[in-house]
DNA sequence: TGAATTCTATAGCGCTCGATACGAAAGATG
DNA sequence: CATCTTTCGTATCGAGCGCTATAGAATTCA
């Protein structure tokens, strides 16, 4: 099956290659990255990109997927690790905090800057498709909590996970304008002020009524202050 | 003063060109659009174009001004005209929802988007350097009101007037996404829901007690509706 | 060893980029 | 009218773009 190859072997290690090209995309998007800042980047001369990666846009299509299972990775284990929706988000907006401005890659997210100002249609588009099928998964889970009661009935799933997918974008820019790791933190901790309080403890402490849905509304709507999640030690930075 | 030019008249009429060229610069960012694109929008040829703009640097510095003081003056005018920090910023994240995903004109914000992945430095920096100054400006506004008693004295003037740049950020990615202005709106609703309460109020409500800070907590929040800024009569020419 | 196969490097393809040289055209001035 | 000044359209410039033809180098198979 891993029969030797016939001819000539590659004199470069392709996963090495696509990561510096991943680092070269990540850094200066994909219409600004030329085929030359590749090679020079990677350390190989065109023909040997062309014959490794196909075109300049399927290597960017291998570099997103490549970053998407690695670098992006943090969103979807959050979500499936985590607890409730709003644990999941909330750790996910920390760690994007750090990864953004993280020191050894290029800063903020590559799947939200990398095509913006981008003349190849398919290219936006793609990355596009991503970050609206991201936004879906924070809807469909947002969506169980309030089913499951886990947050309240009245909560606008829609708006909560578009919220959160504008929290993550305004990181990512902010990233890359210059911001530290810790503003960062501190609005991803003021985000998390925007969500409703976990309805699960309140019906905890209302189940003997069994109506917890109408209870909201006579208890005004949740004091905003830090209200503990306990997931978030350091009463958020704001 | 007003002497008349003395060779042949310019045979267009340059504030229109200039306004071809923003929607141009708008829409596709400052790298994307190519003297060609521009001087298609524009109706001019190449010369003419440099004769009337300097280069094409000059003139994206042009339409970035001109645009700041129309379409980007919203946020100012928000910050002039509100009572207070929280009304001004909610006025403008609801004012930013509407405007960003507006017919007539390209979606999001220039200012946001035209410079990124730029290969461009001083472009680049040009527009960073703008939005890090809108920043400073959130900021000494918010500090304002937590100097005044207005805002809790515990709020983070940096983090929040940051998460409030950021949601902007945020708003502006969405709307070229395809994010409808009901969408945005909800979004922006939700971004106000981060906000401490208004500490006035509810120091005037409880003000024998002398303890303003403390009250947040127990006080609940105002609702979230959109609470009519009754002076943005209509969404501006655009 | 010789043939087959596969990779590498040089050099250059057609194209578009931002920017301009140049002479004709159009108005003001005398 | 002639002259001067400025803008106009045409027709490019050199440079860099994404990409590849071609030939030599390096390895496996017979």
């Amino acid at each position: 099956m891993v029969t030797r190859q016939r001819g000539r072997p590659r004199s470069f290690d392709r996963l090495t290659a696509l990561e510096q090209a991943t680092m070269a995309f990540w850094e200066h998007g994909y219409e600004t990255t030329s085929v030359s800042d590749l090679t020079r980047a990677m350390g190989i001369s065109a023909p040997s990109l062309y014959a490794a990666f196909g075109d300049k846009k399927t290597l960017f299509e291998e570099v997103v997927e490549a970053y998407a299972v690695s670098y992006g990775a943090y969103g979807g284990r959050a979500l499936e690790e985590e607890r409730s929706a709003r644990e999941a988000i909330g750790r996910m907006l920390r760690e994007a905090a750090t990864l953004f401005t993280e020191p050894g890659h290029p800063r903020g997210c590559l799947m939200i800057s990398a095509a913006t100002n981008c003349s190849t249609p398919e290219v936006e588009e793609a990355l596009r498709v991503r970050r609206n099928a991201n936004l879906a998964t924070f809807e469909a889970r947002i969506r169980r909590d309030v089913e499951s009661g886990e947050l309240p009935p009245d909560v606008d799933a829609r708006a909560l996970a578009r919220f959160s997918g504008a929290v993550l974008q305004g990181l990512s820019q902010q990233a890359r304008d210059g911001a530290t790791a810790e503003e960062l933190t501190a609005v991803a901790e003021t985000a998390m002020g925007a969500w409703p309080p976990a309805a699960a403890q309140a019906a905890l402490r209302e189940e003997d009524r069994g109506t917890p849905a109408e209870v909201r509304e006579a208890s005004g709507k949740p004091p905003e202050t830090p209200a503990k999640t306990p997931e978030t030690p350091a009463g958020r930075g704001a």
